[in-house]
RNA sequence: CGGGGUGUAGCUCAGUAUGGUUAGAGUACCUGGUUUGGGACCAGGGGGCCGAAGGUUCGAGUCCUUUCACCCCGACCA
């Protein structure tokens, strides 16, 4: 892509109600823009990494032998009336009529029309197990959307569902979707713990969620160093009193209160911030019971399907790589989930050596399959290099001054360095680099 | 949904207590020139239904009423 060509408007102020650094980078960057409380558009930028991510998590769940499909983001209300959500959702279900005063909701998640989809199409334990997933558009009408991409109200998510013939079976399968949401947040470069999120009824294994550790993380976890164990705060808790009192409390005065208590492994116990990207549970029979759903067994004897469900938000990860990865600065993307892996800048572009190189890298590079930007602009040198800092190509490689020796640099977004390279080996270096 | 706040240029915000030139600044944008290694400088220029609707007044960005939107704290959040 030539930057003269993009439409990437990058601004040097933050809108004043942008308060994490995730909310401003990308608005800054031209990432994304605000279209309404919790509602953004995404720009090029902001698309090709929502992109980025969605293929990774399709591709390993595909591998885990899911299979995907797309449900109506519309449902008619008569859907969740019948499994009792719509009351119990209320007013978080968006509802609109149609021209015939026909009831329809913007679906906030599918149970109910993924059980609907299975429901008299698969009748056999012979056809089990079944694995269907989707990554579409769900809104929800949050009271108080907030934090940018993090808290929309409309959003993309991935909704998994699993219907099985046996307990064993489903769990089973909850434990490869735990192994496979493990890969997936980390082939996107994330720092992340998978913590019980519900110890009451269900038991330990009924309900993992999947954070990613970030100082501005809604969640506090409680996280053993030594072993993988790790539990959601709310979770550890009996009442709700206990849990508003902690928060009362100061993070200091929680670490020293739990941290004389051990871990069942014998390891020291930590508190960490979370945000909530992935949350896997076993739902047994309650919707495949409340909406009749059911298969043949063995012996021809009607039973409900066992089910789980799996979701990842998918456009809370686009902010959340943000809150991991960032310095004052800007963006500092992943590998596997930067816009553009390098950038080539052309300090002058009326320097006419300059120009050539910058040509002849950036048709190079992308016969190399590298996606690579080049910023061809007529500006000045700071100008591009702040812009090239805020969006967080991981490389840039500056063709500037130097180049009268031979030399041109390559500027590490992450370690904010710079290297110089005889401008005949840039593409080797690159190519090692990336 | 309770409590609080803000709507004026693309963005950040003055101006509103006390109504009165043609509504301002910075930044961004356009033109010309200078500059060319860290968001440059000089000169000129375009850009506003002052959130919307009513009202008071000779006169409203400013006062009154209604309404909408957005933000913050809390409650809520698969």
């Amino acid at each position: 892509m030539r930057r003269s060509r993009a439409f990437i408007p990058t601004t040097k102020e933050a809108p004043s109600d942008a308060t994490l650094p995730s909310h401003q980078f990308l608005i800054r960057g031209g990432f994304i823009n605000q279209q309404g409380a919790g509602l953004y558009n995404f720009m090029p930028l902001g698309k090709i990494v929502l992109e980025k991510i969605r293929a990774i998590v399709k591709e390993e769940l595909d591998k885990a032998g899911c299979c995907e499909v797309q449900l109506s983001f519309v449902t008619p209300l008569s859907l969740w009336e019948r499994s009792g959500r719509s009351e119990a959702m209320g007013k978080e279900m968006l509802r609109i009529s149609d021209r015939h005063e026909n009831s329809f909701v913007l679906s906030p998640t599918n149970e109910e029309a993924m059980v609907e989809l299975v429901k008299n199409r698969v009748t056999s334990y012979k056809d089990l197990p079944l694995n269907l997933y989707q990554i579409n558009t769900k809104f929800r009408d949050e009271a108080r959307p907030r934090y940018g991409l993090m808290r929309g109200r409309e959003f993309l998510m991935k909704d998994g569902y699993s219907f099985h013939a046996s307990t064993e079976d489903m769990v089973r399968e909850f434990d490869l979707m735990e192994a496979t949401y493990k890969k997936i947040f980390t082939r996107l470069g994330l720092d992340f713990r998978v913590v019980a999120a519900d110890s009451g009824a269900i038991g330990g294994e009924g309900s993992k969620e999947f954070h990613v550790l970030a100082d501005s993380g809604e969640d506090t976890l409680v996280v053993c160093e030594a072993c993988e164990y790790g539990a959601n705060i709310e979770t550890i808790f009996e009442s709700e009193e206990e849990v508003d009192a902690l928060n009362e409390k100061s993070y200091e005065s929680l670490q020293e209160e739990k941290i004389a208590e051990k871990c069942s492994c014998g390891g020291k116990l930590s508190f960490k911030k979370g945000i909530e990207v992935g949350h896997i549970f076993q739902l047994g029979d309650k919707y495949s019971s409340a909406l009749e759903a059911h298969f043949n067994d063995e012996n021809g004897k009607p039973r409900p399907f066992e089910m789980a469900t799996f979701g990842i938000g998918v456009s809370r990860l686009v902010a959340s790589v943000i809150e991991q990865n960032h310095d004052e600065s800007g963006c500092i993307w992943t590998k596997a989930t930067a816009p553009y892996m390098v950038n080539i800048l052309i300090s002058n572009i009326k320097d006419e050596a300059q120009n050539s190189l910058g040509e002849a890298l950036y048709a190079e590079l992308q016969s190399q399959h590298v996606e690579v930007m080049l910023d061809d602009r007529k500006e000045r040198f700071g100008f591009k290099m702040k812009d090239a800092e805020l969006i967080g190509f991981p490389y840039t490689i500056v063709i500037g001054k130097e180049l009268e020796n031979g030399q041109v640099q390559i500027f590490d977004r992450r370690a904010k360095e710079n290297i110089s390279v005889n401008k005949d080996e840039i593409i080797e270096k690159i190519m090692e680099l990336i």
